[in-house]
RNA sequence: GGGCGAUUAGCUCAGCGGUUAGAGCGCUCGCCUCACACGCGAGAGGUCAAAGGUUCAAAUCCUUUAUCGCCCA
């Protein structure tokens, strides 16, 4: 039995080597087949390019935990890892690689840049699952999925046919939001707004065959190249008589007409817009009510045919600009590389939402799928309601390739889930395949079947499918969240997952959303390294309450590895004592076998002490309280519980007391003090195992285990004896623990000699509880540092001495001359009065003369209205 | 423009109709007590953003306002 615990608690002595047991045991390895209640979930699929952020920490220590917990509580559990190609992030990591080689991805070519990004992705990518295995998260690794493998992708071809076939998928020449960075389309979803401060040009456009003008005002006067019309509001007294006349578009020398649009508001500038249907989503509706030509002015990286100051210049020089007026816009801008976007009309796939999206909705309204925190299912509603049609192509080579095949002969479209030779419409072989890729939400959209492996029925479909939970961040929620609803729905007739729950994001101490790029990201395969993922994952889970977002600090940390260092103390106690117990001829394995702990709490003289019928009491309730916070999700909750039991009920009490019946010379007596710290020592360490995994399979090793027993993540979870529940000693321990607390108190406020031990008086008028504090004396007597406490029920005297009285009883310490008053004096003289300055006394002064006053003249006050009365 | 959330101890946050509003950190005082100074004991510190209202009872429910943040358009 190796018991030479170390001093302090050291992570890093101890996680490596549990981190890689775990995965060469293959201790999580789920089993379809297995029996049982099931507990299943999927991982939010990380970037292939990613690297650990502190809110995949968060994430993934919640997912973990439910899982430990579930798998100790006897589920089939399985807790499914896995990566996200992430089509545009990696396709921009490796184009800025090879940029830095001096080479231009495109003159590679397609087939030998996707050769590029698997190799890199061999190489670098996925960090993310070797930092996974190195905290330990209790996946499955034997099922660990890649949503870019040539299965996975067998699944999107076939969700996309499927879905092409039921019209649901169509080609369209439409508006969308483009990318000039990026250079591809992007979904509503990925473009941020923000409000800038622009102008506002107020530009003459003058009319066919006149001198006169129309003044139309716009905030982005280089798209007035492809202005297809003017409108004007139907009843704008100001433009009658020109609706229907054509004008000039200045500088093109084209012809527009003048329309009349509803939409248009008289307020806004003159009343009078410019109609650009390729280059604005309100004029593209416009444009297609009114059947207006779309001209595309733009080039792919987003610069317009002329530029602004261009155009503001030849206007200007034409004498048609007017005037330029400050104004505020929303601007879009791409999520992720934060340039602003241009809305261009161009040829997509689209998926379309509104079919889907009800059915969605129906299964939430149902609660088929719960959702925490309640309040973001109005957000989901609401969104889904009001949903538009998905951009799935991306002008990406990273990703999977729209299975759809153009005719070079008569310009149709085939779809199919296996290369076609030829066309299906007329039979050419001059085929080419779409050079589009779907949008990566697509696939990860599938992800909680796609990786069980429908559209087979395997046993893990069958087994695991519904997943149980679904733990992400509350940013994803329409991104990814909504999107898997709608498509578990539709394919599997069955919801993805049977509840989500939404957590909070973790932001810097000012607020803002961590990154990277910013420097303001903490990196927490740094920070394990440093405080312990144990602590790491307390720490997180302790602040994790649902709603608000979380600020993580290194003062936090700091505090969850005390809690960490304090177990493994008490273990060290546990331990460093024994063995001199072990010299009076006990053995560990008799005092502490799992078939010894089992029974605990054991009996002497005929019951249970009260000191340890009252811990395992508090044992029960707070496996209770833990069990309610886990259920819910509140995570926050369970963590201060097992704290709270733990350090304060535990260590300073429990410990405590029992110290000196561990030594006591009736050995029936020391033998039932050790059986009983042990089981609940034990327990209190499966308790917090799925938050605290490795301190706790560490110090569970220490201590005798049935035979085969591998490790403590495959154990029960504790679960409270009908017999632990005891309320009578709560209350009466409660009563004892505060009878000390008071004479500790009155030791401190007559700064009595710390050392020194002391007579004190008690007194109370229920017999009951003069009992309770008889039969406890000699626990009370030696954490007070008391000689002697004599009970009695009379009433104390109030002068001289120190007293404390709570509603049940009353304790004095008479005055006895133990005061040092020499050292007192000198300690107060040093104080306050002699180093406060000088002005700050007065002030104080003033301020105490102030309320004497306003004292005396409130009685004297209340003395007159009780005369008056 | 629409919606949501926050505002509680110096800091970061719990609590969300019922005893005297809690925790961690920080602070003060005293202790190196044979598990732990990553510790032990004792303390100080709050008109729960503001104003109205409902109630026997309000941080907690309602209304309005202010400040900050997020989402959607």
């Amino acid at each position: 039995m190796a018991r030479d615990i170390a001093k302090a608690y050291d992570p890093q002595q101890i996680e490596p080597r549990w981190a890689e047991f775990w995965i060469k045991d293959g201790l999580f390895r789920a089993d379809a087949r297995a029996p049982g209640p099931v507990f299943s979930t999927v991982i939010p699929p990380p970037n292939v390019t990613g690297s650990l952020h502190i809110g995949h920490m968060l994430n993934h220590t919640e997912i973990d935990i439910l899982t430990r917990w579930h798998r100790m509580r006897g589920f089939n559990t399985l807790y499914l890892p896995g990566m996200d190609h992430a089509g545009i992030s990696t396709q921009r990591v490796v184009v800025k690689k090879l940029a830095d080689q001096g080479i231009d991805y495109r003159q590679l070519g397609r087939q030998e840049f996707e050769k590029r990004v698997w190799e890199w992705k061999a190489e670098s990518g996925g960090k993310i699952i070797a930092q996974m295995k190195q905290i330990g998260e209790s996946c499955d690794w034997s099922r660990e999925q890649f949503t870019l493998s040539p299965e996975l992708s067998r699944v999107v071809r076939e969700v996309f046919v499927r879905l092409y076939e039921e019209g649901l998928i169509y080609r369209a020449h439409y508006l969308i939001n483009w990318c000039p960075s990026c250079l591809t389309a992007l979904s509503d979803l990925e473009v941020g707004h923000e409000e800038r401060q622009g102008h506002l040009w107020h530009i003459r456009y003058p009319v066919a065959g006149g001198s006169e003008f129309i003044v139309v005002a716009t905030t982005r006067p280089e798209t007035m190249l492809g202005d297809t019309a003017v409108a004007v509001h139907p009843e704008d007294e100001r433009y009658q008589q020109l609706i229907g006349k054509k004008l000039i578009l200045p500088l093109m020398n084209r012809e527009i007409p003048v329309i009349t649009d509803t939409m248009v508001d008289r307020d806004f500038g003159t009343g009078a817009v410019k109609i650009t249907p390729a280059h604005d989503p309100n004029d593209f509706e416009a444009g297609r009510r009114h059947n207006l030509p779309e001209i595309d002015v733009m080039t792919e990286d987003g610069k317009m045919s002329a530029t602004r100051t261009k155009i503001v210049e030849d206007l200007e020089a034409q004498g048609l600009l007017e005037k330029i007026t400050d104004h505020k816009l929303s601007v879009g801008f791409c999520e992720r590389c934060k340039t602003v976007v241009e809305p261009r009309a161009s040829t997509q796939w689209f998926c379309k939402m509104k079919p889907l999206a009800e059915k969605a909705v129906a299964a939430v309204e149902r609660n088929e799928i719960s959702m925490l925190p309640e309040n973001r299912r109005e957000e989901f509603f609401h969104w889904m309601r009001n949903i538009r049609d998905w951009v799935i192509s991306r002008q990406l080579w990273w990703g999977h390739r729209i299975p759809a095949w153009h005719c070079e002969n008569c310009k149709e479209i085939t779809v199919a889930r296996e290369t076609p030779t030829k066309c299906a419409h007329c039979g050419s072989a001059k085929l080419k395949q779409d050079d589009d890729v779907l949008d990566t939400w697509f696939s990860s959209a599938l992800w909680p079947f796609s990786t069980l492996g429908w559209p087979e029925q395997t046993p893990d479909l069958k087994t695991y499918y519904p997943t149980s939970l679904l733990i992400t961040a509350y940013d994803i929620l329409f991104f990814w969240v909504a999107r898997m609803i709608m498509m578990g729905i539709h394919f599997t007739g069955k919801v993805p997952f049977r509840a989500v729950y939404l957590h909070s994001l973790v932001r810097t101490t000012s607020g803002e959303k961590m990154s990277k790029s910013k420097g303001t990201g903490l990196d927490p395969v740094a920070l394990n390294q440093k405080y312990g993922t144990d602590a790491m994952r307390f720490c997180l889970t302790s602040m994790a309450a649902p709603g608000t977002d979380i600020v993580v600090t290194e003062d936090r940390l700091l505090g969850a590895r005390s809690f960490a260092n304090k177990i493994w103390n008490a273990a060290r106690f546990l331990f460093v004592n024994l063995d001199k117990f072990e010299e009076g001829g006990a053995k560990l394995e008799e005092i502490a076998s799992p078939e010894i702990r089992e029974k605990a709490p054991y009996e002497f003289g005929g019951r249970v002490p009260l000191i340890d019928a009252w811990l395992f009491a508090s044992l029960a309730d707070t496996l209770k309280a833990v069990k309610d916070a886990f259920e819910t999700q509140r995570f926050h909750e369970a963590v201060q519980s097992i704290y709270q039991f733990f350090w304060n009920d535990f260590c300073d009490w429990y410990i405590e007391w029992i110290k000196p019946e561990l030594n006591n010379s009736d050995l029936e007596r020391a033998t039932i003090a050790w059986q009983n710290l042990f089981a609940a020592f034990e327990a209190a360490l499966r308790l917090l195992h799925p938050v605290m995994p490795f301190l706790t399979e560490e110090l569970w090793h220490q201590l005798p285990q049935r035979a085969g027993a591998k490790s403590i993540a495959l154990e029960r979870y504790p679960e409270a004896r009908a017999d632990w529940r005891n309320s009578a000693a709560l209350e009466e321990f409660q009563l004892v623990q505060e009878v000390i607390k008071s004479v500790r108190a009155i030791r401190a406020d007559m700064k009595l000699d710390p050392k020194k031990r002391i007579a004190a008086e008690f007194s109370s008028e229920e017999p009951r509880i003069r009992e309770t504090i008889a039969s406890n004396l000699d626990g009370i007597l030696r954490l007070a540092l008391l000689t002697e406490l004599k009970i009695t029920d009379a009433k104390l005297s109030q002068s001289g001495g120190g007293l404390r009285s709570t509603a049940l009883f009353d304790v004095r310490i008479p005055y006895v001359a133990t005061v040092d008053v020499a050292a007192e004096l000198v300690r107060l003289k040093k104080t306050f009065r002699s180093r406060a300055p000088e002005k700050i006394i007065q002030g104080l002064q003033a301020t105490l003369e102030e309320r004497r006053i306003e004292l005396k003249k409130l009685i004297e006050r209340l003395k007159e209205l009780e005369s008056e009365n």
